[in-house]
RNA sequence: GGAGAGGUGGCAGAGCGGUUGAAUGCACUGGUCUUGAAAACCAGCAAGGAUGAAAGUCCUUCGAGGGUUCGAAUCCCUCCCUCUCCGCCA
């Protein structure tokens, strides 16, 4: 949520700085409901202070053993007028959030304009994509000649868009996340975190995946529970209400985590394979810091993720998102594409963001400012370090031999009980 | 699932219809004292919002939402959460 003072104060460049999204501010209704809360919060709060008044009134004459009628009888009108304007304000409130609530954050000014990832600007290129000598094969048909991963079966237990893996895949997969929890918490300075993986509705508010983005969440009616689309909200919202002390920032957070998205809207949408599942595993990074020093945190967050595909050998490059491909609450976002041999394109494999205060005031998201002594928003940060599923995608596919078996990277080796070379079996 | 107890400021913990936004303690900030620190003493110290140039004035908030009342932290209803005992169980 943006500051509802700037709204006020300067809504034309809000409006202005909103269009590099293409999203349009309705100034004028905007406006009018906000000069009718204005006229109503006064009226009701004077009404407020009358009646407070006047009851206070009748405490100390009831105390000092006085007639007390006479007083009640000229409270008695207010009741009605205190109400209906109460009311009326509260209304207009209620109209006022569903507007507020549905504005996205104000992109950071080294966001490039353009309309869709074709105008994201890259920023770098690490890794040379390998020459084979042979025709890379992608991992749909990699994994089915193994015999190591199972589209049908997944979608016979649930239903299209979930897998089973097997075997050596599976293995890989868990060294995977073992692999990455390790380097971010032993060289990256993250603490490990365990969280539900189902959260509230105050939680998705919280960061933003309500009331937006509801139909792209499972939810659970009956309990009121959201499958989590991300460790960035159950781990961000850990903080929701909380006012943090200036000794425990910046909080720097890893959590391994299943995410469960619904993909409405992206039916026929990258259906081969394993790139876009309804299930599917992330390692995820999340930072809170104070206000000025958000933006030297998202690089570094950048670089964390990066350090992972570097690790693993696997070519990449970093994308900054460009005003209208940028997520509802970012102000800024990049992108690490992971080079697919099978694809023959770079594919986004991490998305980095800092999200400056947009969070925190929904989420009340606060520290104390030792300067001042008084609460202070916080900014959030999150990234991944990597989605899971499609790293192990890009091993597939960038280590594969001729005979279509895979090589297991030399970082990941610690990690696979002595597997070098997963084979049919 | 059954029975009971409880949710109050950064934390602990009083209050249980009327000048209570809330005693007290801890923490924190400033001052006195000290060569410096500690201790002691004095003072300050919730958040959000409206209005205003500012000082200030006012409103809201005692788990959440309704209700009773001139007036609710205090009474009533619904829900959520925590703790204790019993049952079941990874």
């Amino acid at each position: 949520m943006l500051d509802p003072h700037l709204l006020r104060t300067d809504p034309e460049q809000v409006r202005d700085a909103l269009r590099l999204r293409g999203f349009e501010l309705e100034l004028d209704a905007l406006q009018k409901l906000e000069s009718r809360r204005k006229a109503i919060q006064v009226e009701t709060e004077g009404l407020q202070a009358e009646r407070n008044a006047r009851s206070k009134n009748i405490g100390k004459a009831k105390a000092a053993g006085e007639d007390v009628e006479p007083l009640l009888k000229e409270v008695a009108s207010l009741g009605d007028k205190l109400k209906s304007s109460e009311d009326e304000l509260g209304k207009i409130q209620k109209e006022l959030n569903v507007i507020l609530h549905a504005v996205p954050n104000i992109p950071h000014v080294s966001v490039p304009a353009g309309k869709t990832e074709d105008d994201n600007k890259e920023v770098r290129r690490w890794g040379e994509p390998a020459a084979f000598e042979f025709e890379a094969k992608d991992h749909v048909d990699l994994g089915e000649a193994l015999g190591l991963i199972d589209f049908e079966t997944g979608a016979k237990i649930a239903s299209s868009r979930f897998v089973v893996l097997k075997a050596g895949i599976a293995l890989l997969h868990r060294a995977l996340i073992q692999f990455m929890l390790n380097v971010h918490t032993q060289e990256h300075g993250y603490t490990e975190v365990n969280v539900p993986y189902v959260v509230n509705a105050d939680s998705c508010f919280g960061t933003s995946q309500l009331p937006k983005f509801e139909e792209d969440l499972f939810h659970i009616k009956e309990h009121g529970f959201y499958l989590i689309p991300t460790a960035e909200v159950p781990v961000t919202n850990m903080f929701r209400d909380e006012i943090v002390a200036a000794e425990d920032l910046p909080l720097k957070l890893v959590c391994h985590s299943p995410c469960f998205r619904s993909e409405a809207g992206s039916y026929g949408k990258d259906t081969r394979g394993m790139i876009r599942q309804h299930q599917f595993e992330k390692v995820e990074m999340v930072q809170l810091v104070p206000a000025g020093q958000s933006y030297q945190a998202i690089e570094e967050l950048t670089a964390h993720a990066e350090n992972i595909l570097k690790k693993l050998e696997l070519p990449y490059r970093t994308v900054i998102l460009c005003g209208g491909d940028i997520g509802f609450a970012s102000a800024l976002t990049y992108d690490i594409e992971v080079w697919l041999p099978g694809q023959g394109k770079y594919r986004e494999i991490s998305s980095c963001s800092n999200f400056e205060d947009f969070q925190a005031r929904r989420m009340k998201a606060r520290w104390r400012n030792p300067e001042t002594n008084k609460p202070e928003l916080l900014h959030t940060l999150n990234g991944s370090g990597l989605a899971v599923g499609r790293t192990l995608i890009a091993i597939m596919e960038n280590y594969q031999t001729k005979d279509g078996d895979i090589c297991v990277p030399e970082a990941l080796l610690p990690y696979t009980a002595g597997l070098e070379l997963i084979k049919k079996a």
